[in-house]
DNA sequence: CAGTGGTCTAGACCACACT
DNA sequence: GTGTGGTCTAGACCACTGC
């Protein structure tokens, strides 16, 4: 098999040329590693939820024999679905669809941290919901949702507590269309991550998130639900999380306090 | 050579065993993949400045050969070494030393943007320095760069201002030893990142850094510097800079304005 | 023990850049 | 054309997990 591409995927090697078709190729096919082109299949059964977060995925060689290529192949495509935090690959036990229903990633995309410490530490955030309601989108929240605006959304304020001393403000944007059904009972009640439960109950699952933070001064609600003076200057973290497909699920606006906490990132 | 690993490069593997000495491995020694030690290797190289920032290194046959490994090996250390930063593969050009000096990643460290557009199109930030000297680790600029509380350092303050509007206030301390003879007009007038003077006239490379954040108010000084008024909340940002070893070599911290501007972070 | 992912090798061929 | 990195294959063996 010493390429033969798989007659089942598309062959973009310009190695094969056109003659077949009598027509030699004017653009140049845009040529795309077959590992690559296995990624996107792979991508497409994790979209399809063939595979369910928390599932092992079927092994290296079963994944070979599947799409008719060498385990070297199949092997480099998980890896990068692994570095890009879709997988995760446990040696001696198989590959995992990613979830955020693990101890251990509680909190993979919330970076405040207690100036001394670890979140951990802190014990468990406690989460008190505010409100919970159906409204719609306004030209903002529509644009950063890709929906137009008036479409259904359900919006969330909360506040999370570190050691019972209020620290964040949230408020959350969801597309109705994906959320319907979701309660405030549902937002207070579920133990673990939000995002975990957006897996569970309505298969939802947030990949990356692009965040913009500024500083900014509370205003009299927030302050008084923070339990801070007016005066203090609070971290605003705006947030849109994607699912796969680069579709934005939901935009989160929170204030941190950053008196005792602060805003951890590491470069390179 | 079905794995009979180099005599010159630590055999690490559990398969050779201890037989030769007699001694039973009490504790097993630590496996580590030969494409580690490869990797080890070369950083070792570049931070005896074997090869220097925006130079090629040896091509991966030629590497192979002088560890006596196969290409595949040096690959997938040379794969791990791009994927921090530390080195840059151009297909058909070779592997080179990553560095500062380059448009494109002109910016790296600095993920402050301009609420609409880039950083690029409000064309060069332009530097002005108030203010460089010689002084003394106070404790916690001696905890952060892993010195002793008065040890020589040199410190830096500087107002950078995008399209002519002063943005970000930063205090920079750098250890006098590695920095001696730093003007402050070598840090005015130098085209480029400052990190890119820095490789060039100081043979430091910056690798990765950690910034926490936080919201602040300004004081008089530092309001003045900015133009702004003592009641805007600003974003401060400190940053640990650290070269080849985790070696800290440079503290900064920086208030941004962010009314006009946000900083960016991507989460996946 | 069998099955999984992880490492290492060797060789072939492709895409890209320079000359 | 030559040399570089990039892809793909095939096969061997190692390390880890759980039966």
């Amino acid at each position: 098999m010493a390429h033969t591409p798989n007659p089942t995927l598309t062959d973009l090697s310009p190695a094969g040329d056109g003659a077949a078709s009598g027509v030699p190729t004017q653009l140049p096919p845009a040529f795309s590693p077959l590992y690559q082109q296995i990624k996107a299949l792979i991508l497409q059964s994790l979209q399809a939820a063939e595979w369910k977060p928390g599932e092992a995925i079927p092994s290296e060689m079963e994944l070979a024999a599947r799409y008719r290529v060498s385990q070297g192949t199949v092997r480099k495509a998980i890896d990068e679905l692994a570095a890009d935090n879709l997988l995760v690959r446990r040696q001696g036990k198989g590959t995992f669809v990613a979830t955020h229903s693990e101890q251990h990633v509680q909190y993979r995309f919330l970076k405040l941290m207690p100036d001394k410490g670890d979140l951990d530490q802190e014990g468990p955030a406690q989460r008190q919901v505010v409100d919970c309601k159906r409204s719609r989108a306004s030209a903002d929240v529509a644009r950063a949702l890709g929906l137009r605006a008036g479409d259904p959304v359900l919006q969330v304020r909360r506040v999370l507590s570190f050691g019972g001393v209020p620290t964040i403000l949230e408020d959350l944007w969801l597309p109705g269309q994906a959320f319907k059904g979701l309660t405030a009972e549902q937002m207070a009640s579920y133990q673990g991550p939000t995002y975990a439960m957006f897996e569970v109950d309505f298969g939802v699952r947030m990949v990356r998130a692009e965040e913009k933070i500024r500083a900014v001064n509370a205003d009299a609600a927030q302050a008084l639900l923070l339990g801070v003076d007016g005066a203090m200057p609070l971290l605003s973290v705006e947030r849109v999380a994607y699912t796969y497909n680069d579709t934005p699920m939901e935009l989160r606006r929170g204030l941190y306090r950053t008196d005792t906490h602060h805003y951890r990132n590491d470069l390179s």
